[in-house]
DNA sequence: TGACAAACGGAACGCAGGTTCCGTATAGTG
DNA sequence: CACTATACGGAACCTGCGTTCCGTTTGTCA
């Protein structure tokens, strides 16, 4: 079950890897070693569970997913927040690294994100509810990082204007609140569905300055 | 702020038989004066709260903005949906009635109605709620209500199809989906703001055979 | 292997929100 | 004006869920 996670090969499971731990932390001692399978079980977990549901899943689910009691799953992540967030940031880093990808011109690179976008969007419902702001306030880092892809989006776009295949009268904050509304509706577990991406296509179709 | 995809009503109790009372009004006695003008109040109240806040809104909220106790509210209305569903229903009337509006031609007629159904949705966060099925199973006459008012876009869609202005490669219930997603965002007191209006229009360019 | 800090599990707690109960108030009537 | 069915208000109750607490288990190290 915790199969399509692999694929990016981004943490496995060796020491800490997010670039830069939350805080300058001195000398984190070593986890013992079942605290570090459960760490990581829960991760997984987490992801699956709040892939499907979304924020608003009990937080029993996934302990009990994980197969951990939520005692455990506190001592790992102090508030539901900071585990859905852990998640939720790795999530936002892979979209971030899609922003970068390579494509024919502007336009087309503005076209194939969105497209990207869609399909995480519509797959995972943590990301739909943290960059729908559904769920409460989510964590400043969250925030922040929500921040950062929309700057992103924004010079995406404005390429893509300049370009001249993207029409100008809109936001890329309109943009992207485009393409999730026409993810809202995805079933969340396997794959992305066809009526989901005909919609996204529709979307894509109405900036289009062409066609 | 507003919890929209995760909003869920609470159904307490047990699942027990539907008494499908399909009690047609049989010459209920009148109410008291009182017991009128006090159920009209919390109509009023409802219609305001839930339009502001959707489905997620507390009852206390709509009785205290009403001016009676909660018990007083559920002597008119014996669930939250039940209210809700009062609601909603004259909600989807009015959109239903929309959909006749005479215009130039087939193409025309669609657009108006999106555009229409845009307005309602952004301004009434319990249309949206009900439309996106955000609250659980909303009451079987709201469901049958809004098949309607699928059945009813179908219709428009094919004709507008027919018509050649549309594309035909996307389901009415999708077209739906789009309109309704794209006022995922509206802020709901108030107008519609221009943010909305504009990535509705988005949508509807997007269905757009010519332009 | 024994000792102990670290980690575990899950019962218990607190709060929020829907629903029920019941003592009190009042409209309507004779 | 008195009487009663009707209606009222809001405290109390119940359930779901996030979080905390604490007695028990277990990894690690000497």
């Amino acid at each position: 079950m915790t199969a399509r996670r692999s694929a990016r090969g981004t943490l496995a499971g060796d020491a800490e890897e997010p670039p830069a731990a939350p805080v300058p932390e001195q000398a984190t001692r070593p986890l013992r070693a079942d605290a570090a399978r459960n760490r990581q079980r829960i991760l997984e977990a987490a992801e699956e569970v709040f892939a499907r549901d979304g924020i608003a899943v009990p937080i029993d689910t996934v302990a009990e997913r994980a197969g951990v009691g939520v005692g455990t799953l506190y001592r790992h992540f102090p508030t539901k927040e900071a585990l859905f967030e852990a998640v939720v940031l790795r999530r936002l880093d892979e979209l971030l690294a899609a922003v970068a990808e390579p494509a024919d011109d502007a336009t087309a690179s503005f076209f194939a994100f969105l497209e990207q976008m869609g399909e995480q969007v519509a797959l995972k419902h943590d990301l739909f509810d943290a960059l729908a702001e559904a769920g409460v306030d989510l964590e400043a880092r969250c925030a922040a990082k929500v921040g950062t892809l929309k700057e992103e989006v924004r010079a995406l776009h404005g390429r893509a204007v300049a370009h001249g295949g993207v029409r100008a009268d809109i936001t890329a904050d309109e943009v992207m609140g485009l393409v999730i509304g026409a993810c809202s509706h995805a079933q969340a577990p396997g794959a992305v569905d066809d009526s989901t991406r005909r919609m996204v296509r529709v979307v894509c179709d109405g900036l289009r300055t062409d066609r």
